[in-house]
DNA sequence: TACTAATATAAGGTTGACCCAAAAACCGGG
DNA sequence: CCCGGTTTTTGGGTCAACCTTATATTAGTA
């Protein structure tokens, strides 16, 4: 007998499964695979050790979702990792976009005690410094990714969501931070990116980092 | 590719090796394998494999002693532990003797910026809140185990060095914690356990656990 | 010196988390 | 309704870290 419950990589499984469950239902284990950087196969294998302990379902060529004690525990996970990440962004003075691959590594180290106490000494955040949500679940009032803003209309932007280095890091670069608000032009012909007014200025993005990026609508229309 | 480095297993080992290279040079394998919880034969293993990496060298029959590289990496994991330990009694207020558990598993997902950060953070702190020197090597002036305490000589606890959560939760219930001053009145005969002198009343300890708690002499002979 | 207890090695197993290559099952478009 | 591309399964490997049960080696002591 090793560690008590399961391992890092039973975690990241979990984790990824429920960052991918918000899109489509069903999720294609190709796509956690992909996300994960582990062969289908191997990906395939996990899915039904952890569908063996009721974590997940697995319908065959259709895809995974998670069960409710499987949900419950990437909860768990998610809600460690953006506990971190405020540490390591408002205490600690990290950089926006490092927080995230350290905070990776904490999650799965961190006790339900240590959870708890870290919880009470930021002051109970509701958000990640990515503007990811900390408690309950998502929800939220008419939260939506920028991708699907109308042109002329204007919103806040407040979380990032399927989060990566690379992309945090661009979008830190644009200064596109949560609490910005934004104003979309136009869209670029042929794929092309947003064009987007900010308050520091004009900003283009391309639509598929604008998917991750989410946003809360203030006015559909220019004002 | 998997971490980068190499994993929590050697760290404990390593750091293991390092607690245990105080007390006499080449320490046997058996007494690693026994503090690590594991069988001398894997303990062996792990040994040869460390031992290749040339973070340690063994000699047979003897035991193993730390390379200067191995050394610099033990410590490195026991600076992380101690940091964490600050962190996690003084910031987040869990009990003293719990510390220690949930830092072990810290001390392994700890980046190097994320322990520079954490160190500035706690304003450098020069040891862990069980005495223990965080910064240079142990070192200290005049340090040495209660159990070679003279009778009638009084001094003041520093350090519980080879930590464990049984013992640091009885040192706790006695109120026996770094700083503490205590003035040993005798040894009871047959091995028996010592009878302190202190501030908050007398107080009797085995001499197994007197052996891991640490002091700086003040006087040798009643005042 | 010869013997015993400690130490080391050898041999063979297990488990978790990966990999590849190839075969089989499936789904949807033409 | 059939064919091609995606998905899954099958079979066979690797590697790290463990395990047990022997068998050898050695150090220290009687």
């Amino acid at each position: 007998m090793k560690h008590d419950s399961f391992h890092e990589s039973a975690e990241m499984y979990l984790k990824t499964a429920s960052e991918l469950a918000g899109c489509n239902a069903p999720t294609p284990i190709s796509t956690l695979a992909g996300r994960l950087g582990v062969s289908a196969v191997s990906a395939t294998e996990m899915v039904h050790r952890l569908a063996e302990q009721g974590l997940l379902a697995h319908q065959p060529y259709r895809g995974i979702s998670l069960t409710e004690t499987g949900q419950q525990l990437a909860d768990e996970v998610v809600r460690r990792h953006r506990l971190w990440e405020c540490f390591l962004y408002e205490r600690l003075g990290l950089p926006w976009h490092e927080v995230h691959d350290h905070a990776c590594r904490l999650e799965h180290a961190t006790t339900p005690a240590v959870t708890e106490a870290l919880d009470a000494f930021l002051g109970h955040p509701v958000a990640c410094p990515h503007g990811n949500p900390i408690c309950g679940r998502a929800g939220a009032p008419a939260e939506r990714p920028l991708s699907e803003l109308p042109v002329g209309g204007t919103a806040v932007l407040v979380r990032v969501h399927p989060e990566s280095e690379s992309l945090l890091c661009y979008l830190a670069e644009l200064d596109l931070l949560p609490g910005r608000r934004v104003t979309l032009r136009e869209i670029a012909p042929y794929q092309g990116p947003l064009v987007l007014l900010t308050d520091v200025g004009v900003r283009y993005i391309g639509r598929e980092a604008a998917a991750h990026v989410h946003i809360r609508l203030l006015t559909e229309d220019p004002a």
